[in-house]
Formats: structure tokens, C-alpha cells, sequence
RNA sequence: GGGGCCGUAGCUCAAUUGGUUAGAGUACCAGACUGUCGAUCUGGAUGUUGCGGGUUCGAGUCCCGUCGGCCUCGCCA
């Protein structure tokens, strides 16, 4: 060790401390070597420092400082001095005062490094995950690592503040069908086994109800074998709570709270609560997701009921079928040219849409290649739902809703991007809820959760589950930020009866349910609590408070796309005898 | 599993319809310089054009394959 302990950081030194004597250490941000005075910028997280040698201090320390290289790592011994006239640094908190060195020590040396530690990163995100110990090293990188510290150590006081206790669940545990595909871990006591790791901690934050625990919390680690995407990594964290003796309002009003406190806290904001409400219907209907951007409007509105009268094949066909025709008012864009619409014709065509159907709005009426379908009433009416002016574009897509929905959704997002309808700077929270408890999945032939299988559903809809199970609501709610599911939950079911019956319609029999899940069957036996509880994403959270765009500039070791670990070169192969040991062997 | 974009000096990029010795900025190295802070000035060194094959008189450029990174559809209760 140094015996040049630091008595101060390279961000805290002012004015006030000229005169003293500091010892500084952190590492050398750059060098400018005048020939007869040195100057360097030492910098550690807290900031930068200049640090002046020269040569009437001694001729080892200057020439010791004549060695310094980018990222040597150093401590120094000298006096803060107030900077001459003219020679301030208005860039640098530190920049009215400089260290005069007298002593120097090289802690260690630096190899010139792959690329420049500043804050301008043109660097390609795979050199920057290579050395992942330089990109963290830059200032921004330790600034949103440092903001996202915060946010979970708020979170964590807010919950200890409402008495919530922090339980650790298990990341060995077992491998449960439905969701994601699990990432599974060999048993090498009990070959031919494995666990899975944990998706989420759901079931054990339900047992943890069932405890008597009451209100749980944990920012905790889930894992899910799925294709990778910016906002999708295969491991990532979820603030995770459970509250027993609850309604879904207890637990949105818990989660209203702590947004709010992040906000106040931490990014020094005041925002409204309570959040807006949504129902999924609304969702999908005026915005064809169940996970709407708020903060524009460029609502979807359906006009099959008015161009059912149409000759327009295309349309009538779609209704036929049981499709729906439905479009958006791309307001001021009936200057876009033919490539433009053939553009988003293609942006649409990757979420299914066979086609776009457009509208110019000029001041004579609609005018399009389709128009001669449409007899001048119809035309009227589709322009007065579309609330439609001179200067407009309607655009719409007639298919299945999924397609529909899909389509739409994203070429509203995209031309609110593309036409700038988005304010960036706000933070527009909503709940999206009455969500239905099931879906159909066409392909499996068999009914699925919206949510998840433990979802409650509404009481009132209990007597007619197995007659119409698509009418069923869930006692569900997802919190929405600008567009962004950030979490859901939802009240849970807490008898074995109503978990059977759901389990049932889901197309798991008694016996494959008490296999999977005979612990919670069990459990919900003996006096488990009304409760529920909800699930955040965290990294998602940080990033879109950090106004950022991917969920690996605030995740210090993120994976790539294919799942690998660049730094570590994880996952890599074992040897032979290690998958011996465990009874596996490579097909 | 499908579709797309990218890969040239340590880094970020350029290189005309395929054309002669693959360049620039920056970083790096050396020298000069006592008030710089993106220091400056002078000089220098730096390439398996990701890899393999093909087309061609000639390939960084075109084609096929492969590896890697990214975006996306499917997938993600």
C-alpha cells in the first residue's frame, strides 16, 4: 500500500482549501508536458484535479512525472493552490484551485488503452464490452451505475419505512412449464435432474403470504432463455413485492408512491399521482397495444362499420373473414411522397399487414388511388371519424385484429417519432387495467394466461369461468411508462379450489398441477391470506429515467445478442469430466 | 428458426463504374517548449481490409460460405 493514503477525492477540493496539504490518488486522465511544467488531470469517480509538477520541486519527482501515461494509476503529495489569473478552469468544479505536487507515487502502470476513458464513446459496443472495466471506468458510465444505486437504495428505504421485510428466494429451484423457456442447472447429487433458474420469485413470494410475512420485498435477479433484444437481456432484476390483506388499489398506491419518492429523490421531480387509468380494452382499441405511449395522441379508430357498404374488395373480404378495417390520422402528412407510404407499407408489412390503405385529405375531399371504391358519403364518413382536415394522411390496415393491432401500434409509434409528436423530457406514468384473464392461442388450440396462472380473477366472473373464459377479468394491472411495460401484477388466487379450476381450463389436470405445483396447491390449503402483489423491471426503469434507450448502458456485465459474456467469454465449454460428474453428455 | 445492417491502422472513419504504392483524424513513439486544460509545434512508426473460397488481367469493393457485433419478426406466462 501507498503511504500516500488520500486525505481527499479529485472532485472536493476548492478554494476554501488552499494552502493544505492533500494527498490525492486516482488515475491520470491526460498530460501536458510544457517541457519545464507538467501539468496532469488526475481523476477518480468523484472528478478531476490538476495536479502541476515542476522542476524546482526536485528532479525525481519530475522526472517521475515525465513517465505519466494515460491511466498510469498515481498518488500524489501536495499543496492546493489558488490557479494564477486567467488560468481557471470554468469546465471543472475543481478548476479555481491546482494540487503542486511534491511527492509522486506510480501505483501502477497502464498499457495504452483500446480506447480514450472520456465521456464521448464512439466506441463500438463490442470493444466496449470486451474491456468492460474501461467503459465502466468512464465518468458516464459511473454516473448511471451510481443513479441507478440510488434508485434501489430508495426503493429499498421506502419499503423498510412501509415495514416491508426483504426476503431472499432461492435462484436453484424448479423448473415450472408455461412462460419463458428456463435456463436449467444439472444436479450432480440427483443425476438427471435439474433445477431451473427462477423466472421470477412469484411462487415463493406467495408462500412467503401464506408465511404470515405479510409484506415482502426484494430486488432480486430472474432469468429467461429468450431471444435477446435492447430492452431485453436473458438475466435481469426485478423490484418484486407481495402484501397480503389487499386490494389491487393497496398495491398500486404503494407503487404510486414509490415512483413518486424516486422522482423527488432522486431526479429532483415532482410528478402527479395518482396515475391514470386505462382499461386493456381502451389499450388496444384506441392504441392497438396493451402497453400505449400517452404522451401523443394519434389515436386508431375503426371504420369497418362504415366501408362495409364500400366496393372495396380488399376491405369487404377482410370483414368477411371476421377482420377489421382500422386506421390512424397521420395528421400534416398528405405531403408524403409515394416512396414514403411505400416505406411504411413495408414498415407495417413486418408485423403482418398485407398492405396500407391511404387517404390525402385536400380541400376538395379524400383523394387516393382507391377512391373510385368509396362513394362520396362514405368518403365523408370516414374523414369525419378520422376527424380529418386538409392536409392530413389517413392510413389503414384491414386484417385480423392481431394484425391490426400490431401494425397499427407501432406505425403510431413510428411516425410519432418520425414526426416528432413526442416530448422526451416527460415521464407520462399510466395503469393499464381489466385485463382478460385468458387468451386463445390459436396455434396450441388451448387457452393461456394473459398474465400469469395465479392471477385471480374478477369474483363476480367466477360463476361463468368454464362457459366464456375469454370474458373473464383478472384482477391485473400493468404500470406504463412512455410506452414502456415497466411491471405488472396482479391479486392472486388463494384457494385451491379457484387455482385448480383456473389450472383446469389452462389445460393442466389435477394430477400434472399437483406435479408442478403441489407445494402452492398445499400451501393455499392452510390459511393462505388474500394477497397480491406486483413486479418491476428495474433495469428498465433506470434506463428510461437515464433517458436512455438500452437496458445495457445501466447494466454493469450485460450479454450480447447471441448471450455471451465478451469480458469473461461465458458460456464457454466444460471438461469432460465435469459433465461425467454430472451424467451429461453432448449430443 | 426467418429478414436486414455492419466488419479497413489501437480507436472512429474514408478509399470514384472493380484499377496502379489502402488514406485522414485521433491515439501511440521521439524531440522541442514554464501556464496548459481536446495543450501546441516538428518528426516517426502503425494494416492477415474479420476468416475461407470463388469470379476477374486485376477484389477493401462483386458472389458463396463462415465467424463476430447490432436491429428486427417469431419467441419473451
Amino acid at each position: 500500500m501507498s503511504k500516500l493514503k488520500r486525505t481527499h477525492t479529485c472532485g472536493q477540493l476548492r478554494t476554501k482549501d488552499i494552502k493544505t496539504t492533500v494527498n490525492l490518488s486516482g488515475w491520470v486522465n491526460s498530460v501536458r508536458d510544457h517541457g519545464g511544467l507538467i501539468f496532469i488531470d488526475l481523476r477518480d469517480r468523484y472528478g478531476i484535479t490538476q495536479v502541476v509538477f515542476n522542476p524546482d520541486k526536485g528532479k525525481n519527482l519530475y522526472e517521475t512525472a515525465q513517465q505519466l501515461r494515460h491511466e498510469y494509476v498515481v498518488a500524489i503529495q501536495g499543496t492546493v493552490s489558488a490557479r494564477p489569473a486567467g488560468t481557471t478552469n470554468p469546465n471543472l468544479d475543481t478548476g479555481e484551485i491546482e494540487v503542486y505536487a511534491d511527492t509522486i507515487e506510480i501505483l501502477n502502470k497502464s498499457e495504452t488503452p483500446p480506447f480514450e476513458i472520456g465521456n464521448e464513446s464512439n466506441v463500438s459496443l463490442e470493444l466496449r464490452l470486451k474491456h468492460r472495466y474501461l467503459d465502466l471506468r468512464r465518468p458516464i458510465m459511473q454516473k448511471r451505475l451510481i443513479f441507478r444505486h440510488k434508485i434501489c437504495q430508495t426503493i429499498r428505504e421506502y419499503f423498510d419505512r412501509l415495514n416491508f421485510v426483504d426476503i431472499e428466494t432461492p435462484v436453484l429451484t424448479k423448473s415450472t412449464p408455461e412462460g419463458a423457456r428456463d435456463y436449467l442447472v444439472p444436479s450432480r447429487i440427483n443425476l438427471g435432474k435439474f433445477y431451473a433458474l427462477p423466472q421470477s420469485p412469484q411462487l415463493f413470494k406467495q408462500i412467503l403470504m401464506v408465511a404470515g410475512y405479510d409484506r415482502y420485498f426484494q430486488i432480486v435477479r430472474c432469468f429467461r432463455d429468450e431471444d435477446l433484444r435492447a430492452q431485453r437481456q436473458p438475466e435481469f432484476t426485478q423490484m418484486d413485492m407481495e402484501m397480503s390483506f389487499v386490494d389491487e388499489n393497496d398495491i398500486i398506491q404503494v407503487i404510486e408512491g414509490l415512483m413518486a419518492i424516486i422522482f423527488n429523490k432522486v431526479i429532483g421531480k415532482k410528478i402527479a399521482t395518482p396515475f391514470p387509468r386505462i382499461s386493456y380494452k381502451e389499450a388496444m382499441t384506441s392504441y392497438g397495444c396493451d402497453a400505449p405511449d400517452l404522451r401523443f395522441g394519434m389515436k386508431i379508430k375503426d371504420i369497418s362499420d362504415i366501408v362495409k357498404t364500400s366496393s372495396f374488395k380488399v376491405f369487404l373480404d377482410v370483414i368477411k373473414s371476421g377482420g377489421q378495417i382500422r386506421g390512424l390520422n397521420a395528421t400534416g402528412c398528405s405531403n408524403y411522397s409515394r416512396k414514403d407510404i411505400d416505406d411504411l407499407t413495408a414498415f407495417v408489412g413486418q408485423f403482418g399487414a398485407k398492405g396500407l390503405a391511404w387517404f390525402k385529405v385536400e380541400e376538395t375531399g379524400l383523394t387516393s388511388s382507391i377512391t373510385k371504391f368509396f362513394s362520396a358519403e362514405i368518403l365523408e364518413k370516414i374523414k369525419q371519424r378520422m376527424d380529418a382536415k386538409s392536409g392530413d394522411l389517413l392510413l389503414f390496415v384491414a386484417d385480423k385484429p392481431k394484425v391490426v393491432c400490431q401494425s397499427l401500434a407501432q406505425l403510431r409509434l413510428h411516425l410519432g417519432h418520425k414526426n416528432k409528436l413526442i416530448d422526451a423530457n416527460t415521464f407520462n406514468f399510466s395503469w393499464v387495467v381489466d385485463f382478460p384473464l385468458f387468451d386463445y392461442n390459436e396455434d396450441l388450440k388451448r387457452y393461456e394466461a394473459l398474465h400469469h396462472p395465479f392471477t385471480s380473477p374478477h369474483p363476480d366472473n367466477l360463476p361463468f369461468m368454464e362457459e366464456r373464459p375469454l370474458e373473464v377479468k383478472a384482477r391485473a394491472y400493468d404500470l406504463v411508462l412512455n410506452g414502456v411495460e415497466l411491471g405488472g401484477g396482479s391479486i392472486r388466487i388463494h384457494t385451491p379450489e379457484v387455482q385448480k379450476r383456473v389450472f383446469r381450463l389452462l389445460g393442466i389436470n389435477d394430477e400434472n398441477a399437483y406435479k408442478k405445483f403441489g407445494f402452492l396447491l398445499d400451501a393455499l390449503k392452510y390459511g393462505a391470506p388474500p394477497h397480491g402483489g406486483i413486479a418491476l423491471g428495474i433495469d428498465r426503469m433506470v434506463t428510461l429515467l437515464s433517458q436512455l434507450d438500452d437496458i445495457r448502458e445501466v447494466i454493469a456485465f450485460p450479454k450480447t445478442q447471441k448471450a455471451t459474456c465478451l469480458m469473461t467469454d461465458a458460456p464457454s465449454e466444460v471438461d469432460a469430466e465435469q459433465l461425467k460428474e454430472l451424467g451429461i453428455r453432448l449430443v
